[in-house]
RNA sequence: GCGCUUGUGGCGGAACUGGUAGACGCUGCAGACUUAAAAUCUGUUGGAGGCAACUCCGUGCCGGUUCGAUUCCGGCCUAGCGCACCA
């Protein structure tokens, strides 16, 4: 702090600060802004500390990643929305951390380095100054001290740590798996960087290719991902989306028997399907393989059409992603040779392969019931196979019956519903042994390896003898080496394989000659745990203290966007629950409450981007209107939650209301308020507050702007009326009440100041206008004394002039009155 | 196809748990100040009719519940986002 506080009002008296008036024509926010940004960060205004006397209020927003484009004008939506809500609590007493980091690592850095041969560690540096300086020109109150990068070695030690610790528990693992291969690039991209089925830098059709990949098992945590929702406040639409993208559904699996061709049981061969209705299992007419199922390779020497069968295999491999989920047409090959046994009615039927069933679900086989399923229906027209109705309803000769209906032609569950069907289903194939009830999830298991340099190294070591080690705890962070270039290899290796010396290293275990991972953790590693981080960024000897997580733990509120709802936000609560399960966190959940900002367009309704040439650079909103206006603007542009439109003429009008706060500081004067200048001021108070609350800032806004207008129509304006505007108003517009609260003769920062509280009483109007109404249609208006006797109301309503005329002597049936508000006579 | 969200003046948007639709801002129009313009200030601004008091219409469309519906219910339509052959 500085001693000497008069150096933030100048030194001069409110006397000759209203003397100087005339000479300053406007107000000029340059200087201002300056002034307070270096006061704040002088005195470390925002920076926190653990305080076990005050209640603790964690506001986050997601960390940006650092583009070389800097923030646009989305970015500051929401750090301003939640800035606001920080600055509030904070003035409410609250012990507030409101954070800001980097999410350093990521593609762009790395294809700029392809481009320029600039390291990526440079090009990020650069792009996080840059992005800091713009983030500190708006007038964030975040506590500098914990910013956080994800690609500095000190914080991704622990992402490594972490890594090994879900190795340890069985949760990380290596599988061979089919990934998005771009035959152009020779590398392999992450499901978020196919673009409607094609690359996303070059624009080349993607195909699958079988690769071995680090996953993580996150399946094993859907059940918890879905029910833990429940006593969380979050946003409906997010909880709906994580819900319908983990997919939990119930079913059965089922065991049919194969035979070869001639009826005769194939030893130990079962095909295992899953289903959701074993209960139409009566109408199975044949059953479908994914093409890369594992008997189609195993029984190859049974089947007679092999060349067939191969062909079609190959060619579903080589169909892009696109192509494959495009067209809905059915293909596939039977499997000549080999038939199923339907174990409920003992029935032969065929087996065919078709890359309409999925390898990545269920058992990536199914039973097919085209008389129940369109998918199956329009498979069993295209192959000319029997379509058996075993649901009541419908009409089979058209499409299939998906809805429900009682069973039929299904032997023992001939008449039941679906309920008792399904059940009956179930118990059947148990005590027969062919079968078991099944819960499935949509959700895969996360693909943990990009074949990329700018991530985090996989801190692993594979050694002949001894197959996958952990890096030693000692000997982490283990660092990205240098690289001569970025570009992945022929075989889509990682440039990582690159570095020889680094690569080639000896066995944690045996000491005996090994090779290191050379593929990185994708991008949304580092942003799993980061919120715990900033509890404790500097610790290091733990990612954070436990006394740090018992305070700061939970985030009260999270906001962020929502193409990160099945993406980073179920990843995190994820990873936080693993480190819940090893007694690493408190909380089993991270954060309390979840909200989502909407997008912000051009004016014109499209998006904003660089090739559209219609991005608005926050920069020069900053220079040419300040900060402050800036911020009040992005708040009132709209609801919070909802897409906006950019409009320079409306951020005209802001631009005005902020300097009309500035110029009604010339009209105080020490005089007592009236009643109705209480009213108005407590009215704003409640209003304000609580719209923060509600995330309604653009009604809040519209509340400070009420309330400047009825100041603004005063001759004089009592001082307490404009020291509270100017406290309502600091959330906003933190620059210019500090300089005006100071410009007042206050000595004190107005952060520190308390958030005023209003009266409800104070605020209420004596008289209300009471609409009348006959019939519902409004026929005028009383003025009334508030909660008069309703009898009074009710003699003043009807003796209107226009209530009479509009009766001519009707009779009256009944009135219904709200007080206060309505008076509707029914006629 | 499935899920979610949205639809209100010339524009962005208000309206609490059903209770005076259009707060607040922008734009437009008229006026004041100015030699003039900018800036600022004042008034006005959903549509139609009327000198006026007032009246009629009006919250995507059709219907329903209600004394009363932007709000609740049923059925459609539009736009946006997400997922997408999930058995």
């Amino acid at each position: 702090m500085t001693d000497d506080h008069s150096a933030r009002h100048n030194g001069k008296s409110f006397a000759e600060w209203q003397k100087d008036w005339e000479m300053e024509e406007r107000y000029n926010f340059r200087t201002i802004e300056h002034k307070w940004q270096k006061i704040w960060e002088d005195e470390k205004t925002y920076k926190v500390e653990i305080d076990k006397n005050k209640e603790k209020f964690y506001v986050l927003v997601e960390f940006p990643y650092p583009s070389g484009a800097g923030l646009h004008v989305g970015h500051p939506r929401s750090y301003t929305a939640l800035d606001v809500v920080a600055r509030k609590k904070r003035m409410q007493g609250y012990n507030v951390l409101y954070p800001m980091g980097f999410d350093a690592f990521g593609l762009p850095a790395e294809n700029y380095a392809i481009k320029t041969g600039v390291h990526p560690a440079v090009s990020t540096r650069a792009n996080i100054e840059n992005f800091t300086r713009q983030l500190k020109s708006i007038g964030f109150s975040f506590d500098w001290d914990r910013a956080i990068s994800t690609c500095d070695p000190e914080y991704y030690k622990w992402t490594q740590w972490m890594f090994i610790k879900f190795f340890e528990k069985g949760l990380a693992y290596k599988d061979k798996i089919a990934i998005n291969w771009c035959p152009s690039c020779k590398v392999g991209l992450a499901n978020e960087e196919v673009v409607n089925g094609c690359c996303e830098r070059c624009g080349a059709e993607v195909v699958r290719k079988n690769k071995e990949q680090w996953m993580i098992a996150i399946t094993k945590y859907a059940d918890r991902l879905i029910n833990d929702l429940d006593g969380l406040d979050f946003i409906d639409r997010v909880k709906t989306q994580q819900i319908n993208w983990i997919g939990r559904s119930e079913g059965a699996e089922l065991d049919f028997g194969l035979t070869d061709a001639a009826g005769a049981p194939l030893a130990d061969k079962k095909l295992t399907v899953y289903t959701t209705r074993p209960d139409t299992a009566f109408g199975v007419t044949y059953m479908v393989l994914a093409p890369e199922h594992k008997y189609v390779s195993e029984l190859e020497n049974l089947f007679e059409n092999k060349e067939e069968i191969r062909a079609y295999v190959e060619a579903a491999a080589k169909k892009s992603e696109l192509q494959r989920t495009m067209d809905d047409s059915k293909t596939g090959v039977e499997l000549k040779g080999i038939k199923a046994k339907n174990p409920y009615n003992g029935e032969l039927i065929p087996v065919f392969i078709s890359d309409y069933v999925l390898t990545g679900y269920g058992t990536g086989a199914i039973m097919a019931v085209p008389a129940h399923d369109q998918r199956d229906y329009d498979f069993a027209k295209a192959f000319n196979l029997p379509i058996v109705q075993v649901l009541e309803g419908g009409d089979i000769s058209e499409q299939a019956w998906e809805e429900d209906g009682a069973h039929v032609n299904s032997g023992f569950l001939n008449g039941l519903n679906k309920e008792d069907g399904m059940k009956a289903a179930i118990d059947y194939a148990v005590e027969n042994n062919f079968g078991r009830a099944k819960v499935n999830f949509k959700l895969r298991d996360w693909v943990f390896s990009r074949q990329r340099y700018w991530g985090e190294p996989i801190p692993m070591v594979y050694c002949e003898h001894c197959g996958w080690q952990p890096v030693p705890e000692s000997e982490l962070p283990l660092k990205l080496p240098e690289v001569p270039d970025y570009l992945p290899n022929d075989e889509g290796e990682s440039p990582l394989a690159k570095a020889a010396d680094w690569v080639n290293t000896t066995c944690p275990k045996c000491g005996g000659k090994a090779r290191r991972e050379t593929d990185v953790m994708p991008n949304w590693a580092g942003s799993s745990w980061y919120f715990l981080r900033y509890c404790d960024p500097h610790n290091d000897k733990e990612f954070a203290s436990k006394e740090a997580l018992d305070y700061w733990m939970n985030v009260d509120w999270y906001n962020g966007g929502m193409e990160h709802t099945t993406l980073h936000l179920l990843y995190s609560r994820f990873w936080h629950k693993f480190l819940y399960d090893l007694g690493l966190v408190p909380t089993k959940e991270p954060y309390n409450k979840r909200t989502s900002h909407g997008m912000i367009l051009a004016s014109n309704g499209e998006k904003m981007s660089k090739s559209r040439g219609n991005v608005i650079n926050p920069d020069d909103i900053v220079s040419s209107y300040g900060a402050d206006t800036f911020r009040m603007y992005e708040m009132f542009i709209g609801p919070f939650d909802q897409v906006a439109m950019w409009s320079d003429e409306s951020l005209m009008g802001v631009y005005r209301f902020v300097n009309k706060i500035y110029g009604l500081m010339k009209k105080t004067a020490p005089v007592a308020p009236s009643a109705a200048d209480l009213r108005a001021m407590h009215k704003c108070i409640l209003e304000v507050s609580e719209r923060i609350d509600q995330m309604r800032f653009n009604t809040a806004v519209s509340s400070l702007m009420t309330y400047v207008n009825y100041l603004s129509a005063l001759a004089e304006i009592p001082e307490e009326l404009y020291l509270t505007l100017l406290k309502l108003v600091s959330p906003f517009a933190p620059h210019l009440a500090e300089e005006m609260w100071a410009r007042m003769g206050k000595d004190s920062l107005i952060v520190t100041e308390s958030w005023p509280v209003g009266d409800p009483k104070l605020a209420e109007e004596n008289t209300v206008t009471i609409a009348v109404q006959i019939c519902g249609k409004m026929r005028g208006t009383i003025e009334m004394p508030k909660d008069a006797p309703q009898a009074e109301a009710e003699a003043k309503a009807l003796a209107l002039e226009n209530v009479v005329r509009q009766l001519s002597g009707r009779p009256v049936k009944k009135i219904i009155v709200v007080p206060n508000r309505i008076i509707n006579i029914v006629a």
